[in-house]
DNA sequence: TCTGGGGTCCTAGGACCC
DNA sequence: TCTGGGGTCCTAGGACCC
């Protein structure tokens, strides 16, 4: 049934609070957060109870707290979400194999070739929601619809802990009234240029002129968006993208850019970085960093380099290099006064397979931007034999910059490891 | 008490080529 | 002497998503 109504929009209702209640049944019903304190740190994920109150991901600990003086704030079982979530995804793909995972708690499916096996896509969503409830003991909420976008919005609609079916005759009346930023693509900013045109609605929206939207967003997003609201959406559920870069970030408080504490930094990013790489045999050519100064003002340097890399020791040298152009152009104290900063980050992209070792290629002498170089063969080498080591004894076992910093107060590594995508 | 961590895509200007 | 159009790649910044 090509015009039907087979796309569903699975989420699992404010998902790190929902495992903690289920594993806790003393939490259950009561305003949590996980992660965040009284003393700091930010709240990973609220439950309904906190989110009534107006607690929010991405919120200061303290200002839960004042928001909400009955908060439990919890430490996150992480590698519980993980587990969990692989489960529910197993159970989703009993239905169909046609299951677009987009982040650990929220996947598309497209059901118009399960139709014959399990019922009309309500009545596979029906099931869905039941088995999750009954099997691992979560809420789910579901959207059905003819597109990705119609079947999105619905489970926004339907939660928590519902299920929202998009008739495709009613697709307009569906749409009409809800407010624009329930779309995919509109933020803080797009929304208060829209409502600046007194466009509030997706219905408003629609009957915007496009052109009129496109010289508001720009050409691209605004195309976008005005097909969105017209109900065209050409994305198809797809099992499988390639991951286009690769990062990691870490933010320090606030600290003085000494060359220690910007190098050690930065040497464990880019272990991280270069040692996903390394396990999924890919290399990058552009390399890129970014600074965040103390009052929380950002830049970014990059490069692209003739070969791609993967070498840890290489990753650190060329991002020392760029972080360093970016505190000496940026710094706001170059008066004299040291210059903090607030975070750095890595990320690698312009992403090739890198199946053979690169030996040879002799002469030039070592320089990070030719890691064709005997130096650079010799680094891989090396961290070939450090994941070896590592894969055995635990990542623990081996550290590039021993013992730097200590082990900072940061985040888990489990917790960083469920925001990455796949390679 | 300054607000985590991992991503995608777009824009605009400049360099460079034909 | 001034002048064209089209294209690709790189860099820096920004909006947005989960």
């Amino acid at each position: 049934m090509p015009g039907g109504a087979s796309i569903l929009h699975a989420d699992l209702d404010a998902f790190y609070a929902s495992v903690e209640q289920l594993l806790d049944p003393a939490l259950r019903g009561r305003p949590i957060a996980v992660g965040g304190s009284d003393r700091g740190g930010v709240v990973l994920a609220a439950s309904y109870e906190a989110k009534a109150f107006g607690v929010r991901g991405g919120m200061p600990g303290w200002r839960a707290r004042r928001l909400c003086p009955t908060i439990t704030f919890v430490r996150g079982h992480f590698d519980r979400y993980q587990q969990l979530a692989d489960t529910v995804v197993g159970v989703m793909s009993d239905f169909t194999p046609a299951v677009e995972r987009i982040s650990i708690d929220e996947a598309f499916l497209d059901v118009s070739g399960s139709v014959h096996l399990f019922g009309p896509p309500t009545a596979i969503a029906t099931q869905l929601r039941d088995r999750v409830r009954d099997e691992v003991g979560l809420p789910i909420s579901v959207g059905v619809a003819r597109t990705k976008h119609l079947a999105k919005i619905a489970s926004q609609v339907a939660k928590p802990d519902g299920l929202v079916v998009v008739d495709p005759d009613a697709e307009r009346t569906f749409l009409d009234p809800l407010p624009v930023e329930l779309m995919w693509g509109v933020g803080p900013v797009t929304q208060r240029k829209l409502a600046a045109e007194g466009i509030t609605t997706i219905g408003q929206l629609a009957r915007s002129s496009s052109g009129d939207v496109e010289r508001l967003l720009g050409h691209a997003n605004g195309a976008k968006l005005s097909a969105l609201s017209h109900n065209r959406d050409p994305r198809r559920v797809v099992t499988s993208t390639r991951a286009r870069s690769v990062g990691a970030q870490s933010a320090m408080g606030r600290r003085v850019a000494t060359p220690e504490a910007v190098r050690s930094t930065l040497g464990h990013l880019a272990d991280r970085v270069a040692t996903r790489l390394r396990t999924k045999s890919r290399a990058g050519r552009t390399i890129t960093v970014r600074v965040r100064f103390a009052d929380l003002r950002a830049v970014t340097r990059s490069i692209t380099l003739d070969a791609a890399i993967s070498a840890t020791l290489t990753l650190t040298e060329v991002a020392e290099h760029l972080a360093w152009q970016a505190i000496d152009a940026e710094d706001p104290t170059s008066d004299g006064g040291p210059c903090e900063i607030s975070l750095l980050a890595i990320s690698v992209s312009n992403l090739v397979v890198q199946q053979v070792i690169q030996l040879e290629l002799p002469l030039p002498p070592p320089d990070p931007r030719s890691p064709g170089s005997e130096a650079g063969a010799a680094r891989w080498a090396v961290d070939c034999t450090v994941d070896r080591v590592r894969a055995r004894f635990g990542t623990a076992a081996v550290d590039y910059l021993p013992a730097a910093l200590g082990r900072r107060r940061g985040v888990p590594e489990t917790f960083r490891e469920l925001a990455e995508h796949e390679l």
